[in-house]
DNA sequence: GCATTAACCACAG
DNA sequence: CTGTGGTTAATGC
């Protein structure tokens, strides 16, 4: 286990801007870092949960195992709170969460955090607008999802991998063709085929898992149309 | 009917 | 793990 002083992480999230020292010491106390590999399991969906993690460094999918087949829910990346919905929300884990890249995470006791919930408004707060936003994300998403046709939701998870994790035009897909099918919710060789295509047309530049969007206009408009 | 979309299957690097 | 081709079911003119 790594000694650690939580005042020194220059990683905090919005949140854990707002707390004070005394409030750090706290979770000094309870609080432990693990490192993952890629593929490492964080938490498991079924287990029986009683900490938040927070995400350091990294990035993570959640996964559920739906009536069919398995679902990435949400790539999250550091520096957030993972585990709040599901801690929080019921006894045992709804969804399983899996490092993708090489990932440092701290474990919080669930009553430590709800203790700071309970003195720190600004803390709260923040988190409070942090789920907000969360859910709104996943509404949207899920109409995504529901109503748009493959090329559509591809394009949207690609613009999502752009704009919102890496910040960037290129980027190194952190899933292969089989999860990235099980992000997009379609079939492994669709994904091949429709990435193919959007290479063809100079829309994107792909090579292996390396992604450049050339043409962010067109890619909009077919999340848009499609 | 006919075209389109996208999943499923099999097989090869 | 990935790309490809063939096949097929569903849906919409």
């Amino acid at each position: 286990m790594d000694k650690l002083d939580c005042s020194l992480c220059i990683l905090k999230s919005k949140a854990a801007k707002n707390l004070h020292a005394n409030e750090l010491s706290l979770m000094n106390e309870s609080c432990v870092v693990v490192n993952f590999e890629k593929g490492e399991t964080i938490f498991k969906e079924d287990a029986l949960s009683s900490n938040i993690i927070y995400l350091q460094e990294g990035m993570v999918k959640l996964i559920t195992k739906g009536p069919v087949k398995k679902q990435i829910l949400k790539i999250k990346k550091a520096p957030c709170y993972l585990g709040l919905p599901t801690t929080m929300g019921d006894k045992i884990n709804h969804y399983s969460a899996i490092a993708i890249v090489p990932t440092k995470a701290c474990f919080i006791d669930i009553n430590v955090f709800k203790k700071i919930l309970s003195i720190n408004t600004d803390f709260s707060f923040q988190i409070i607008v942090d789920l907000c936003k969360n859910e709104l994300e996943q509404f949207d998403r899920c109409v995504n999802l529901l109503q748009r046709q493959v090329f559509g939701r591809l394009a949207d998870n690609l613009i999502y991998f752009s704009e919102e994790l890496y910040k960037s035009d290129e980027f190194e897909l952190p899933l292969n063709r089989n999860e990235f099918s099980d992000l997009v919710c379609t079939s492994r060789e669709s994904i091949t085929r429709m990435l193919k295509e959007l290479s063809d047309e100079e829309i994107i530049l792909l090579n292996g898992q390396n992604v450049k969007i050339l043409d962010k206009n067109k890619l909009v408009n077919i999340k848009k149309n499609g």
